[in-house]
DNA sequence: CTTGCCATGTAACAAACGTTACATGTAACG
DNA sequence: CGTTACATGTAACGTTTGTTACATGGCAAG
């Protein structure tokens, strides 16, 4: 429906993919979006608002785009290589910027809860790998569900530090092959626990 | 010998473990450390001038005292145990607030280059426990030393996040059985690769 | 005593910040 | 046509930013 205000949130969204969120301030964004920092604040209220909005979208298009990643690969493989799907999904030049710019929020978020840990509720990505990495899995403990998640953010920070795509996948599969060599874990410690809520 | 200017130095990096790199301003950080804006820039340049010269000096902290750490572990346990090792380390109270400050000195680097990277030639920590993990292993390949350091990184972010510190610290053990559980890797495939420069 | 260096205080600068007041356009609806 | 709602421009507000000019203390050396 409203069209305008749609438009500006596309492209701000654009411009914090490019930009970052550290140092945004008004005048150059909306110079960047040509428009206007009254028009900002006029349709988001104020700067606070205006993040609250974008960012809002930007989670839900990431989340989106995630969820029909799963739901086109359903049941198929093991929990490990849904992991692998996932990042290959993830680094994929149109989703790594998105990914990317949610780091940097978290990063943020920890030293700064009060004013980005609001728009973090839910980090979309975390969730998601979360919930692939628990998904029908033969071995879905407490742990192993962590350790997937760390793995899957440690090597991204790293390919976000060094752009080094072949080796931080070729260390993807090196898990993976670990983590399917590995022994199903005793099923007598099997646990149902989750980190916050998908 | 100028224990002004050091005595600064070391308040200074009191008050950026405490508050971040995101947000410095001169005048609070000067009545941070009970001193002045002027007197800042007096002592060190420029705002610029500061960061750099503070963060130089807290990185050199932080590599000194994992130095020490790993002089006095030396050539005793296996290399999973050694990452271990490091963990207890990197998590312990005293050190904890360090790696978390250069962890988002490293995302802020990662959008912000020409601001940032100057001051992160090299990060402490990922060239610490790089060393160590490529160091006297049984199987040293390019792979396992990029997972080791991405398990590290991961986790230490979610600790960061979430403060778990059992729920972390299991994940890592985790990996660390399932890292000794494998097969020591077929000796043909050794490489020496190393990332950027320890 | 004076000279000079290091340290510090006061005050101001221009620029950029988020925000707001006021005016004006444009277009739809009665 | 008049009215009403949304959209936009111009300009300023008070504050905070990094930085600088100018003055003054303390203290050691000649």
């Amino acid at each position: 429906m409203a069209t305008r205000k749609d438009e500006l949130t596309q492209a701000l969204i654009a411009y914090l993919l490019e930009h970052g969120l550290a140092d945004v301030s008004l005048r150059p964004l909306a110079a960047g979006v040509g428009s206007s920092a009254r028009l900002l604040v006029y349709h988001y209220g104020s700067k606070e608002g205006l993040l609250a909005e974008v960012l809002d979208a930007m989670q839900a298009h990431v989340h989106q785009a995630a969820t029909k990643l799963f739901e086109q690969t359903s049941s198929k493989g093991d929990s490990p290589k849904l992991l692998r799907r996932f990042w290959d999904w993830a680094i994929a030049d149109a989703n790594f910027p998105y990914l990317k710019l949610l780091y940097e929020l978290q990063i943020l978020a920890i030293q700064d809860p009060d004013t980005y840990a609001p728009f973090l509720q839910r980090d979309a990505a975390k969730s998601l790998s979360l919930t692939l990495s628990l998904m029908s899995s033969p071995m879905r403990s407490a742990s192993m569900a962590t350790l997937c998640i760390a793995v899957f953010d440690g090597l991204f920070l790293d390919l976000m530090t060094t752009g080094d795509h072949a080796r931080t996948t070729a260390a993807m599969d090196q898990f993976i092959k670990l983590a399917m060599a590995s022994p199903p874990s005793t099923p007598a410690t099997r646990k149902k626990t989750r980190k916050p809520k998908p």
